[in-house]
Parts: C-alpha cells; sequence; structure tokens
DNA sequence: CGCGACCTCGCTATTTATGGGGAGTTTTAT
DNA sequence: ATAAAACTCCCCATAAATAGCGAGGTCGCG
C-alpha cells in the first residue's frame, strides 16, 4: 500500500504540465477503483481552475446552476477543515436535494468524500473522490485510506500551486506595523474614534493609516480593505 | 518508521486531556531526538491555546516582547500554507534578528520546521520542530519525515480542536442567501450604491441585509460584518 | 392554515467616513 | 550619510453609513 502511495507521488512530482495532472487524477481514480476523482479551486467569484474525471456535461451543468452556491459540500468544507463523507452532511434542503439527484443523473456515484485544502492568500481547493459503494464499505474504504488521501491532496494542491501561482501575480503588499495595527482594530469592529484610542494615536493619524493601507491593498474603501487583509492572511480576528 | 508513526498517532488518538497532549509532544521530541516540539494556536488577540517544550521562560519572554507580531515564522505561515524551514525565511530585518538572538539564548536550536495548519472558522495553528543540526543534516531530516510529521500536525491539531471547541462556543449564524450576496459585495469593494445595483435591489433593501447579517453576526458596524463573515468562512472573496 | 423567515420598498435625521490639502519628527535601510 | 519610509498631528467640505420609524408580498414548515 505504501509503495503504491509513493508511486504515485513519484508521478504527482513529476508533472510538468496541467494535463499531466489531470492524468494524476485518471490513475488515481483507477488505483482507487473508484468513479470519480476531482480536484478544484473554489472561489465567490468563480472556479480558476479545476481537473478531475467529472463528465464535461456535469461540470457544466453544476457551473450552469450554480450549485456551488448551494453545495453542502461546499459550505461544509469552508466551515470546517476535517476531510467529509458526504453522507454526513445536510441534504434536507430542497436544492440541496435536487442537486443530489441530478448529480446522480450525470454519473455520480453515491459516496464522496472530500478533502478541504486551504492554501496561502486565502486559496481554497477540493479535493473529491466519488464512488459508489455501500455505506459500510465506503466507511471501510475511507478507514484504510484517509491519510493517504490526505498526503495526496496536499502534495497535489502544492503542485496545482506551482502551476497556477495563485495570487502570485500581484504580491501581497507589505503594510507597516501601524497600518495592520489599525487593520487588525477595524476586522474586530472597532470604530475610528475607539481604534484611535486603542492605539493612543489622534483619529486623525489613524485615518492616515487607514487611507496607506487602502492604497496599498488596492482597496475601495475600508470594509474592502480589511476584507482584503483578511483573506490574504496579513491580519487575522 | 511507519509502525513508529502508527505508535504516535495511536498515543495522540488515546489523549484524554491537555496534558495528554503535552506529554505526546513530549515524547514526539524525544522520538525524534529534537530540542523541542511545538503546537499551538494564533491570532491577533493572543493565544488561546499552546503546548510544548519550550522553556517557561521562553514563553513568558515571547509573548512580552510581542514577538508574535514580528516573528518571521508567524509572518509566513499565515500566508502560506506549506511547511517551512527557518533557515528559509527573511531574518533581514533589526527585530527579527533580535528574536533569533534571543531565541537562541533561550535555548532554541538553530533549525526549525514548522507545518501551519488551518481550521475551520477561521483557526490558525502552528505545529513546530525545533532542534540543533547542521543544515545538510537538517534538510535530510526534514527530507525523510515530512509526510509523517504533516499528518502529526494535522492528527495533533484535530485533537486539540476536541478539547478546546474552537469556535463551537457561538455556533456560526446562518444568514440567508440575499444576506451572504451583500455581505459579498461589500467585501469586494462595492459602496452600498453599486452592490445594490449588482444584487438588483434599492439601496434600502440592501441595507436591511446588512443591517440583518450585522445582527446575527454580533457585529458593531458593516466592516466588523464583513470580517466575520470572512473569517468563519461563510463568504469568500 | 398560520407562523415565522425571507425579500422588497420608502422616509428623515444624525453620526461617521472619506478626500483633499499640508508639515513636522523619528526610525530604518542602503 | 543620506534618502526613504514610517509615525504623528491639524483643518475643511462632502459623501456615505447608521438608527429609527413603518409596510406589504412570498415561501416553506408544522
Amino acid at each position: 500500500m505504501t509503495n503504491r502511495l509513493e508511486d504515485l507521488l513519484s508521478t504527482l512530482q513529476a508533472a510538468a504540465t496541467l494535463e499531466d495532472l489531470q492524468a494524476v487524477l485518471e490513475s488515481l481514480r483507477d488505483h482507487y477503483k473508484v468513479e470519480h476523482t476531482v480536484y478544484h479551486w473554489v472561489n465567490s467569484v468563480g472556479e480558476r481552475y479545476g481537473a478531475g474525471t467529472y463528465s464535461a456535461e456535469w461540470v457544466d451543468r453544476y457551473l450552469e446552476k450554480d450549485y456551488l452556491r448551494m453545495d453542502p459540500v461546499i459550505f461544509v468544507c469552508f466551515q470546517r477543515f476535517t476531510p467529509v463523507s458526504w453522507k454526513e452532511l445536510d441534504w434536507s434542503s430542497k436544492a440541496a436535494r435536487e442537486m443530489w439527484q441530478d448529480a446522480l443523473d450525470h454519473g455520480l456515484g453515491n459516496q464522496g468524500y472530500t478533502i478541504p485544502i486551504r492554501g496561502p492568500n486565502g486559496q481554497f481547493a477540493l479535493f473529491t473522490l466519488n464512488a459508489s459503494l455501500s455505506d459500510e464499505d465506503w466507511a471501510q474504504f475511507i478507514d484504510d485510506n484517509a491519510r493517504d488521501l490526505m498526503i495526496l491532496g496536499h502534495e497535489f494542491n502544492k503542485k496545482a500551486l506551482e502551476f497556477e501561482q495563485w495570487g502570485e501575480d500581484g504580491t501581497t503588499p507589505a503594510l507597516s506595523p501601524r497600518e495592520l495595527a489599525s487593520m487588525s482594530c477595524l476586522a474586530r469592529g472597532m470604530s475610528r474614534a475607539q481604534a484611535a484610542a486603542e492605539l493612543n494615536i489622534s483619529e486623525h493619524t489613524l485615518r492616515v493609516y487607514i487611507e496607506s493601507s487602502r492604497h496599498k491593498l488596492g482597496a475601495m474603501n475600508t470594509t474592502h480593505a480589511v476584507a482584503r487583509a483578511l483573506s490574504t492572511g496579513i491580519i487575522i480576528i
């Protein structure tokens, strides 16, 4: 088993193009004898990259119906970081049930396992296996392979990042300590007056920091600046 | 080697108290023959939990001097998600160099390897090994153990989360679709007028969503609401 | 069927944030 | 050593956000 993992990782390491990654996913599917293997990035604007063995019809359908916004897998993975088996999720809402049925109609198996992966600058990706198995067999499968899958998912993400250079286009701007502190105060809910008091500076000085932060972050307004500072990871709440 | 990993993981699984986790870290240190092993949560307010083999003096010193705010390890790990070897980092700033010397004076080794771990609701933790080795030996050590360490780090974090129930105290409030859309627009830098146009609703209606989001999220103002929505993962940029 | 939650719209007054100037000291880096 | 960046403070006018009031239609769940 471990040797197989090493083989797969070697293939992954050797991948030099996005097509190679696609091939890796296909060999993963064959190796694990599952229906589908998928890796994709997620953000609220839309996917920047995705690869996998889903049919083109299902991918188009998924995007067309805007399933991204109601998919319980996506929603839960955003908030957890532990992998989820699909059957654990809440499929009670009407929209979710419809989507589930639609997925089955498009060739997906009844079992799924998705590993959320969080990267730099707010990058977020999912690594998914989909199969047709009984609940018991699937649980056993996950039990046997969870660790290998986690490693594969993370290595895959590392490789995908190398190609796509997420967020590397505009290197995250560096804010000065006071600017970061200002952003942090605002992110925690303080008004300008409160933040200025917290930092022991005049409200006007605080404003200067907010302005300079805004410009450095390329933000339209304060809320946008704080949002960018948070999602690039230069501040946290 | 793999058997050792299994043993360590078994011990980890069996941990029932925070003291047990401390013991696990100590046995990890002994097993890997390093100077220190550390696990801790990080947020801008301060640590909620930390365990490890650093001396109490160094921990106190670290907190007292507010090294958290200048530590290159912390800073880089926030933005990357791949593990970092300390020597790779930028220690050129004066503050960083002083901190580094201070660390050596407090019994830390000259080599370090830190694995950033990102959890639900914006949880962020670090799993660190510190040792005294030559650059070559350390590189070899990392090469040999990187995967095991990643698994250990993630399993450790899972266990720590079970105990501390990060963010579980106030279950993340659910926002309605329109509320989420409103938050998302604001996070992407739109003004109220722009967001209202984007959503094809009156500016007043948008305001109602912002208000209700604010109340649900327990936020003081719009910026705070967006910050919370982002850091709990219910929206993304 | 009714209740609650969601979606939609309007008005007024007050508070707060933003954008544009300018100007001095201290710290850091080359 | 000298330049660049960071930190600090002030004024004024305008744009935007907040707080408070109210009202009606739709949808799903029990």
